[in-house]
DNA sequence: CCGTTACTCGTTTTT
DNA sequence: CGAGTAACGG
C-alpha cells in the first residue's frame, strides 16, 4: 500500500483501524479528506481488520455536499478503479432521498414525491397562514418555517409539539405545523428536513427494512460531523447499530451551522454512544503558513467551547497576515481588486487562487463591481444559485405538475404563467372547493364545470389541463429530454420570455436553455442508470451552491459558509466590522457570538500562504450609510503577527492599544473549559507525563514544551540559526509565543 | 382580470 | 438599495 507512507502516524491509523467506532478530530487543513479516502481505498485493496475483503457495496459514506462526494470518489477511482463508483457516497439528503423513493409506499408517499426546498417550503407556509389567518406579518413565514424545521430536525412531530406550546409562538406554530404536515403528505411532497426524519420512520415501523440498511453498511464514514443535526445523529446511530463500525471525523472548532440544527454534541457526546470510540487527533496541518496557522489559534482560543487541540505546522514562515482598512466598501473592494492585480503576477498565480470571503451574501455585490472596474472576472457562488431562479423554477413547476398531480405549489406557479386567464379569484375558487370537498386540486381542475359553473375561467382552466394531459401522455412516449424541450415549447414560458428583449430577459432564455442542455446531458450521460426526469428533478433539487463549479479562471466569491473545507492560496476576508461579523444578531448569547468566531476560524484556516483581513469604516446598509468600526476578532490577534495596510503607524498604535486593553479589561479568560467527558480525555492526555530539561538543539516541531512562566504549549515553527534559534510557541490559553532558545529555559513534555 | 405604481421592510449563514 | 406586497385604474 503505497499511499499509507504519504499519511503520518495518527492518520496511518486513523486509515488502518477499520473496526469499531472511531472519532478523528481533524484540525483545519490536516488532510482529514486524504485520510477518509485513503481508508475507504485501503478497505477496498487491503479488506479489513480481520483480513476480510470488503466490498464498496458495504460503505456508506456521507458528505456534507454532493461536490466533496464527487471529488473524494473520483480520487479514490484512481487509487482503486472502478469499484469506487459502487460506494454509497453522498450527502444526508440525497443518499436518503434515494433511499426514501425506493421505499415511498412503505411510508404512504408514491416514488414520484416532490421535494420542497426552501422557497416552496415557505410559500406554503405562507398560504396556510392566509388560510387560517394567522396575520404574516407578525408571525412571518420564514421565522414559522425555521422553528417548524428545528422541531422536525429534533424529531419532534405536529401532534408531539403541542406539548411545548407555552406562549402565542408556539401556538401559531403549532396550528401551522399540523396543517403544512397535512399539505405536504397530499401534495405528495417532502421538505429537506423530511428527507432526513422519513428514513427514521421508515426505519422504526419497518425493522425488516432496517435490518436490510444494517446489515448492508458495514462501515459507514460521516464527514464533517461537527455539522450533523439530531436526525442525522440518529440515523447514523440506527445504522451503524449492529455493525459498530462508524468513524465519524469532524472539528468542533468548524461548527458552524448551529442555525440550521446542527449539534455540536453529537460530536463532544460520540462515545457515550458508542463506548469504545478510540479518538484520533490529526493536529498537522498541511496547509497553511505558521503566521495565518497562529492568527487562527489565537483567535479560536478565546473560545469556551471546545476541545482542546492545539494545530502546527512545519510549514514555512511565510508572510504576515494583513490588516486591511478602507474608508468605503467601495474602497475596500478597490483595494481588494488591486492587489490582486499586483500579485497574481508576482506570486504568478491564476485568478482562480484568489477567493474573497465574506459573512452575508449581499457583500459580494461591491466587490464584484471592484473587480470589474479593473476588467478581473469573477464567479459569485451562491446567493441566487442556478437553480433557484425564478424562470428555471417556473419551467420546473411544469415538469413537476406533470410528475405529480398532487403537487399544489408547483400548480399554483405555473396555472397563470404565462398568464392564460385563471386569476387570483379562481384560484382562490379553485382551493377552495379543493378544500371543502378533500378533492386533489388535479381533480377539481378536471371538473372545472361542474365547481365554478361555465364561462371564461372554465374555458381557461380547461385549456390548461389539456396542456398538462397532453405533456404527460408525451412523457410516457419520450425521454426526459425530449420531453422537458416539448413542454418548455408548448407551455408558452418560451414565448414569454423572448418577449423580454432587456439583457437580463435574453439571460433568462439562456437560463431556460442551459437547464435544456443540462437535462440532455444528464440522458447522455452513461454512468447513471436512472433517466427519469423525475430522478433528475431529485438530484438538482439537492444541488449546493458548492456543487456547481465551471473551470473559467476567474476570483471566487462566496460566502464563509459555502467556502467551508475549500482551500485558496491567497484568502481575503472582506468586512470584518462590529455589527457585521460577528453578525449584530449573533451578540446576544455566548454560544452565537462563539459560533460567529468559528465563522472567523473557518475564513482564516481556508489560506494556504496569504491572508487579508479587510474592514471598511463605512458601508451601506438598507440603502444609506452606516458607519462601522474594526470587529473584535481582529483586535483578538496578537498585532505582532499582522501588517497594517494604509496609514499604518497611527493604525498600529491604535491597535496595539485596544489589544492591550482587550487583554487587561475584557471577558478574556485562560481557557477553563466546559468540556464533556470527550474533552476531558483529550485534556487528561496532555496532562500526564513529566518534564525534562533539553538543549536548544533537541527540539523539534510539534513537541510538547514547558515554559516557567507561560506553561504549557506547542512549538509550531523553529527559525533563525545557530546561537539565535527562535521557536514558535503556542501556549495554552496563553497564544503564541515567539521565545529565544537562549533565554527561555524549555522543558520537553515526555509522555 | 391584468399591469402599473407606491410603499414597506429587511441581512446572517443553507441542505 | 431592492425585493416583494398592497392598491388602483384600465
Amino acid at each position: 500500500m503505497d499511499f499509507l507512507n504519504s499519511l503520518n502516524p495518527p492518520q496511518k491509523e486513523a486509515v488502518t483501524t477499520t473496526e469499531g467506532p472511531i472519532m478523528v478530530i481533524a484540525g483545519a487543513g490536516s488532510g482529514k479528506t486524504h485520510v477518509l479516502t485513503c481508508r475507504i481505498a485501503y478497505m477496498l485493496k487491503k479488506g479489513n481488520q480481520n483480513g476480510e475483503r470488503v466490498s464498496p457495496f458495504e460503505i456508506l459514506a456521507l458528505t456534507f455536499t454532493n461536490k466533496a462526494a464527487k471529488e473524494m470518489r473520483e480520487r479514490i477511482e484512481k487509487m482503486v478503479g472502478t469499484e469506487a463508483r459502487n460506494i454509497w457516497m453522498g450527502t444526508f439528503h440525497s443518499i436518503f432521498a434515494r433511499i426514501l423513493r425506493t421505499q415511498a409506499e412503505k411510508i404512504g408517499f408514491s416514488k414520484d414525491f416532490t421535494i420542497y426546498d426552501q422557497e416552496d417550503a415557505q410559500g406554503l407556509i405562507k398560504t396556510i397562514l392566509k388560510e387560517i389567518k394567522i396575520d404574516e406579518k407578525v408571525f412571518k413565514p420564514n421565522y414559522i418555517h425555521h422553528r417548524i424545521s428545528m422541531a422536525k430536525n429534533m424529531l419532534v412531530t405536529a401532534s408531539e409539539y403541542q406539548q411545548y406550546v407555552r406562549d402565542e409562538w408556539t401556538e401559531k406554530t403549532y396550528e401551522v405545523y399540523k396543517i403544512y404536515e397535512q399539505r405536504l403528505k397530499n401534495a405528495n411532497a417532502m421538505d429537506f428536513d423530511d428527507l432526513l426524519l422519513k428514513p427514521l420512520e421508515l426505519f422504526r415501523d419497518n425493522p425488516d427494512i432496517l435490518a436490510y440498511y444494517q446489515n448492508r453498511f458495514e462501515y459507514i464514514l460521516v464527514d464533517e460531523y461537527q455539522d450533523t443535526n439530531h436526525a442525522q445523529y440518529m440515523i447514523t446511530r440506527y445504522l451503524a447499530h449492529k455493525h459498530q463500525n462508524i468513524t465519524v471525523v469532524g472539528d468542533d472548532a468548524q461548527s458552524i451551522y448551529s442555525f440550521r440544527g446542527a449539534n455540536i454534541q453529537n460530536i463532544l457526546n460520540f462515545n457515550k454512544d458508542f463506548p469504545n470510540t478510540k479518538v484520533i487527533k490529526l493536529e498537522q496541518n498541511y496547509r497553511s503558513t505558521p503566521n495565518i496557522l497562529a492568527v487562527a489559534n489565537e483567535v479560536i482560543q478565546k473560545n469556551k467551547d471546545q476541545i482542546q487541540k492545539i494545530v502546527w505546522t512545519e510549514n514555512k514562515e511565510g508572510d504576515k497576515v494583513t490588516v486591511i482598512r478602507s474608508l468605503t466598501e467601495q474602497d475596500e473592494a478597490n483595494r481588494v481588486a488591486d492587489i490582486i492585480r499586483s500579485t497574481r503576477y508576482e506570486l504568478n498565480l491564476a485568478l482562480k487562487d484568489f477567493v474573497v470571503l465574506y459573512r452575508t451574501n449581499a457583500q459580494s455585490r461591491a466587490i464584484e463591481e471592484g473587480l470589474r472596474k479593473v476588467g478581473l472576472p469573477a464567479r459569485v457562488i451562491g446567493g441566487m444559485s442556478f437553480y433557484q431562479r425564478k424562470e428555471i423554477k417556473d419551467l420546473i413547476a411544469y415538469f413537476r405538475v406533470v410528475l405529480n398531480d398532487n403537487d399544489e405549489t408547483a400548480f399554483k406557479r405555473i396555472i397563470n404563467y404565462p398568464t392564460r386567464g385563471i386569476g387570483e379569484v379562481t384560484i382562490e375558487k379553485i382551493l377552495d372547493a379543493s378544500r371543502k370537498t378533500g378533492n386533489s386540486l388535479w381533480y377539481i381542475l378536471n371538473h372545472a364545470e361542474q365547481y365554478l359553473g361555465k364561462g371564461k375561467s372554465t374555458a381557461a382552466i380547461q385549456g390548461f389541463v389539456e396542456m398538462i394531459q397532453n405533456f404527460r401522455d408525451y412523457s410516457t412516449k419520450n425521454d426526459a429530454y425530449q420531453t422537458a424541450k416539448h413542454i418548455a415549447h408548448t407551455c408558452g414560458l418560451f414565448k414569454e420570455l423572448k418577449n423580454d428583449t432587456s439583457p437580463e430577459g435574453i439571460s433568462r432564455v439562456e437560463n431556460v436553455q442551459e437547464l435544456l442542455n443540462a437535462i440532455k446531458s444528464f440522458v447522455d450521460d452513461t454512468s447513471q442508470n436512472d433517466k427519469s426526469l423525475s430522478f433528475f428533478l431529485q438530484e438538482v433539487s439537492l444541488l449546493t451552491s458548492a456543487d456547481l463549479s465551471p473551470d473559467e479562471d476567474a476570483v471566487t466569491l462566496m460566502t464563509i459558509h459555502t467556502a467551508k473545507g475549500l482551500e485558496f492560496p491567497v484568502v481575503f476576508v472582506v468586512g470584518v466590522e462590529e455589527d457585521l461579523f460577528p453578525s449584530r444578531a449573533s451578540l446576544n448569547s455566548r454560544s452565537e457570538l462563539e459560533e460567529e468566531r468559528r465563522l472567523f476560524y473557518v475564513a482564516v484556516t481556508r489560506a494556504k500562504y496569504r491572508l487579508y483581513i479587510s474592514y471598511a469604516e463605512q458601508r451601506y446598509r438598507y440603502g444609506d450609510v452606516s458607519e462601522s468600526t474594526a470587529s473584535r476578532f481582529i483586535k483578538e490577534i496578537n498585532p505582532n503577527l499582522l501588517n497594517f495596510e494604509g496609514r499604518a503607524s497611527q493604525i498600529i498604535r491604535k491597535h496595539q492599544k485596544n489589544h492591550q486593553q482587550y487583554l487587561e479589561h475584557s471577558l478574556y479568560q485562560p481557557s477553563v473549559k466546559s468540556f464533556t467527558h470527550v474533552g476531558e480525555n483529550i485534556i487528561q492526555d496532555e496532562f500526564k507525563g513529566e518534564f525534562i530539561p533539553c538543549n536548544p538543539g533537541d527540539l523539534r516541531v510539534g513537541m510538547e514544551v514547558r515554559h516557567e512562566k507561560f506553561g504549557k504549549g506547542k512549538i509550531t515553527a523553529i527559525d533563525g540559526t545557530e546561537d539565535n534559534f527562535k521557536a514558535h510557541v503556542f501556549f495554552n490559553g496563553i497564544g503564541n509565543k515567539t521565545l529565544l532558545l537562549k533565554y527561555a529555559k524549555l522543558m520537553i513534555v515526555k509522555d
